[in-house]
DNA sequence: TAGCTTTGTGTTTTT
DNA sequence: CACAAAGCTA
């Protein structure tokens, strides 16, 4: 139960602890793991030992006594963040991290707004809308102003939305400084939204900021309470901040000399300002959702008598790399002067390679990466990036095919899968009678006759009276226009809901609870019934869902232990301390509920054998990999062309700095000079960020012509070709290339050779582009009877059949089933 | 009402 | 292409 090693919790073992902290440190670090009271701003470079920072701060404020782990509060982004954070200090600290509040933002504000509801108007058990659900709202917020939700897109609508939640600006502040027309309508549909989520008991991820800033804004004696109970506050990725999280840490701290609003109230007396920010302006990427860079560039403005550390010594990459994003930063304007460097040599060059089109680009990476792993290195060790989503696919495919085990980080969501969120949408229902967008997803979910048309009627009706819709639903005779069927349906489905309702009651956890829902609503025989392939998987979704359930409660069920275990050793003043004392406990239920609803990925990702690892370059902030691929670089792709439109380039260049610096030993860069951009071939042209690498840390290769393997060297006239864009006026865009011609070829200045390749003078480029179509397909996407297949996401299977058009039928072992596939698009080929 | 087909629309990044 | 919403039929 007890580590051992924990006898060693006296005084003196702590003050040799805490010397031992900071051993192996260097010297800034050190400056900054001791560094006592006061606002302290940590400049962290990329790969410099930031978490490693924070960790052994948190680990010396509590062996020197100048804290308790429950007068910690610890602020990171992601939870994949917090979780990590937890372990390290846990691993330097023993168990007693239980009491310290260490999760991200948003994770600790909903904390805050549980025990606090009341006094915002909300109960305690109000729900969180996921960004989908607070998107169908803000659509039916659009139809009932009469908006044509249809020229307005709601995703804009919302975004606009969100970003004046974050600038902590009400509707009606925001109508008064609506300047167009469409100023007007958004903040008209601010209204009716806040309105429609107010009255439902829930709030969206952006009001979890700011409700818990408007709490401490106007509860001072909360406030203090929280203050005190927080003597120390760390942020990770404080360039990541946004106006509200800003808002929020000053209060939390009291440093707010920069808000005139605060420095005519007199100083509190709880203000202790210890607020110790980590952070890289240079790595600020989240701009789009209101993140501003000045936060942690006026953080020496804001608190004058800031101690500031510099950590530019970076730990993890080779000098190659680290002068390639030293170079490519520095094309930024204003940034915090900086300069990564390392100790780790020279390392190996980047390589830069030229492919022809994205499943070219895809095959070449697999190769490579296959090529490493026969070497023996790790899966683990390798990760592909990309700037999209969507650029993962054709990755995806490839590694399919070669048979690479892999995996997606934050893709495709588990929580956002329709049955787990219908699942979820049950359970939030049970928890908050007034939840109608549960209601609605649910009341039809299983088919139980009860249609839109009824569901409407129920809606309206509670609305009018002024009842949840829990209620108007239990009394389906009240409701005015509702035919016979309809009545006898909801009153069934009630019925069943008030069921699960008393098991909730009657204190039924978890995991047994999803199980109840799913068995008593009818949800899993309705999938059992189907018999397809599809509901196959959903039933296996639903029962990770289960085993999630199960899961949590055996955690919760540790947590109490340890808690009552800390109560029992901590002094008495502790407890006082305890900010949750004032408001009521979150149920087990809400509590799994919120872990679900604040979590992107699910993070449990099976790595025993570890597996390579593709993300977007958002994805891969804060993670490092030995092995680097970079896909995609292409001018419009990355920088993506409406950053560019937006003149938002630094941001786009941020993000490439910090897809360089993920790399330890060797980063591999690629661009196709054509892709599919919505099913339409477009040619593409380099990335401009690719100019700003200095060429003699390049290596450059092309690929994709490879025919005679004869390997070519091209005089200077024609020189143009692969970097012909340099220096050209339009970098933007898709710049059109006739043919293949104007691409081939190769750059004397920087050292480029050509492995293999076409000549290009004279050539029809139509015709070439032709004879590569058609060789693409020849060589995968023709099938015969009784070939070996594989698919993307249905896994293995054996043609038998061969129709016209590119027809094919695939029986897949997985279910057997058969199915028809179109095979220029199905993501298809032999095996 | 429900299930199917067709049509249209669109891809940045995420708590 | 993929997915959502609208339209159509039983």
């Amino acid at each position: 139960m007890v580590p051992s090693g924990e006898d060693d919790l006296t005084k003196a073992g702590d003050s040799r602890r805490a010397q031992r902290l900071l051993e192996g440190l260097n010297g800034p670090q050190r400056e900054a793991v001791t560094h006592q009271e006061g606002p302290l701003l940590i400049l962290a470079g990329a790969g410099s030992g930031k978490t490693r920072v924070l960790t052994h701060r948190i680990a010396f404020l509590l062996f020197t006594g100048a804290a308790q782990p429950s007068q910690i509060l610890a602020i990171t982004f992601t939870n994949k963040a917090a979780i990590e954070m937890r372990q390290r200090v846990e691993s330097l600290i023993g168990p007693r991290t239980r009491g310290m509040w260490l999760m991200t933002f948003h994770a600790a504000c909903a904390r805050l707004l549980r025990a606090n509801a009341q006094l915002l108007g909300y109960t305690p058990s109000f729900t969180i809308c996921d960004q989908a659900d607070s998107r169908r709202l803000v659509k039916r917020s659009l139809e009932q102003i009469g908006a044509d939700s249809k020229r307005f897109a709601p995703a804009l609508v919302q975004s606009r939305i969100s970003a004046a939640k974050n600038r902590l600006l009400q509707p009606g502040e925001l109508a008064e400084q609506a300047g167009g027309d469409f100023e007007e309508l958004v903040s008209q549909a601010f209204t009716v939204y806040q309105r429609e989520l107010e009255q439902m008991n829930a709030v969206d991820f952006d009001d979890l900021l700011l409700l818990a800033v408007r709490l401490l804004a106007r509860h001072p004696e909360v406030r203090d309470r929280y203050r005190d109970a927080f003597q120390h506050v760390l942020v990770d990725e404080y360039q990541d901040t946004n106006h509200a999280q800003y808002r929020l840490l000053q209060l939390l701290t009291d440093g707010a000399a920069s808000q005139p609003a605060d420095r005519d109230r007199p100083a509190s007396a709880s203000a202790h300002r210890n607020l110790a920010v980590v952070g890289d302006d240079s790595q600020s990427v989240y701009g789009f959702r209101g993140a501003q860079v000045s936060n942690i560039l006026d953080f020496e403005k804001d608190f004058p008598d800031a101690k500031v550390v510099k950590l530019e010594q970076n730990y993890r990459s080779t000098n190659f790399i680290l002068s390639a994003a030293n170079a490519v930063i520095a094309n930024n304007r204003g940034g915090i002067p900086k300069r990564l460097w390392s100790e780790l040599g020279e390392g190996e060059p980047i390589t830069l390679t030229s492919l022809q089109d994205e499943r070219t680009e895809a095959s070449f990476v697999v190769s490579e990466v296959q090529r490493l792993l026969d070497e023996g290195t790790a899966r683990s060790e390798i990760a592909i990036l990309y700037r999209t989503n969507a650029l993962g696919r054709s990755i995806e495919e490839a590694l399919t095919r070669a048979r690479i085990e892999y995996q997606v980080v934050g893709g495709a969501k588990f929580y956002e899968r329709a049955e787990v969120k219908d699942l979820i949408a049950y359970l939030t229902f049970l928890t908050n009678p007034y939840d109608l967008v549960s209601f609605e997803r649910i009341v039809r979910s299983p088919r139980r006759g009860i249609g839109e048309a009824t569901v409407a009627k129920v809606v309206a009706h509670a609305a009018s009276v002024g009842i949840s819709v829990w209620e108007a639903a239990c009394a389906p005779e009240q409701v005015p226009g509702l035919g016979p069927a309809a009545v006898k349906a909801l009153r069934r489905f009630m019925e069943t809901m008030t069921k699960l309702r008393s098991e909730l009651e009657e204190g039924v956890s978890v995991g047994p609870l999803i199980e109840s829902v799913l068995l008593e609503t009818g949800y899993l025989e309705a999938l059992e019934h189907e018999r397809t392939f599809e509901a196959a998987g959903r039933i296996e979704n639903l029962e990770q869902l289960i085993d999630a359930g199960h899961d949590f409660d055996k955690r919760s069920g540790d947590d109490e232990l340890d808690l009552g275990q800390a109560a029992m050793q901590a002094d008495p003043s502790a407890a006082r301390a305890d900010p949750l004392a004032a408001g009521p406990q979150a149920s087990p239920l809400q509590r799994f509920l919120e872990e679900v609803s604040l979590r992107g990925d699910a993070d449990g990702r099976r790595d025993e054998d570890g597996l390579v690892t593709l993300m977007t370059l958002h994805n891969a902030k804060g993670l490092e990999y030995p092995i680097v691929f970079i896909t995609a670089l292409e001018e419009g792709v990355f920088p993506h062309m409406r950053a560019i439109d937006a003149g938002e380039l630094e941001e786009e260049r941020r993000l490439f700095y910090v897809g360089i610096t993920r790399a330890m030993r060797q980063l591999h860069l690629t661009f196709a000079r054509s892709r599919r951009v919505f099913g339409e071939l477009t040619a593409s042209v380099q990335s401009s960020f690719l100019e700003e690498i200095p060429e003699h840390l390049l290596r450059l290769q092309e690929r994709g012509f490879a025919m005679g393997g004869s390997s070519l060297s091209i005089g200077p006239s024609a020189q143009k070709g692969f970097y012909e864009e340099r220096g050209s006026p339009a970098h933007s865009g898709f710049s059109a290339h006739s043919g293949l011609s104007a691409q081939v070829g190769s750059s004397g200045r920087r050292g480029f050779s050509a492995q293999s390749g076409f000549s290009a003078r004279g050539g029809n480029g139509a015709a070439r582009e032709r004879w590569a179509a058609s060789s693409d397909a020849g060589r995968s996407q023709t099938f015969r009877l009784g070939d070996d297949v594989i698919h993307a996401s249905l896994g293995e299977g054996v043609v038998t059949g061969v129709e016209t058009d590119g027809v094919i039928v695939v029986r897949f072992a997985n279910d057997g089933s058969e199915r028809k596939l179109i095979t220029e698009y199905a993501p298809v080929s032999r095996r």
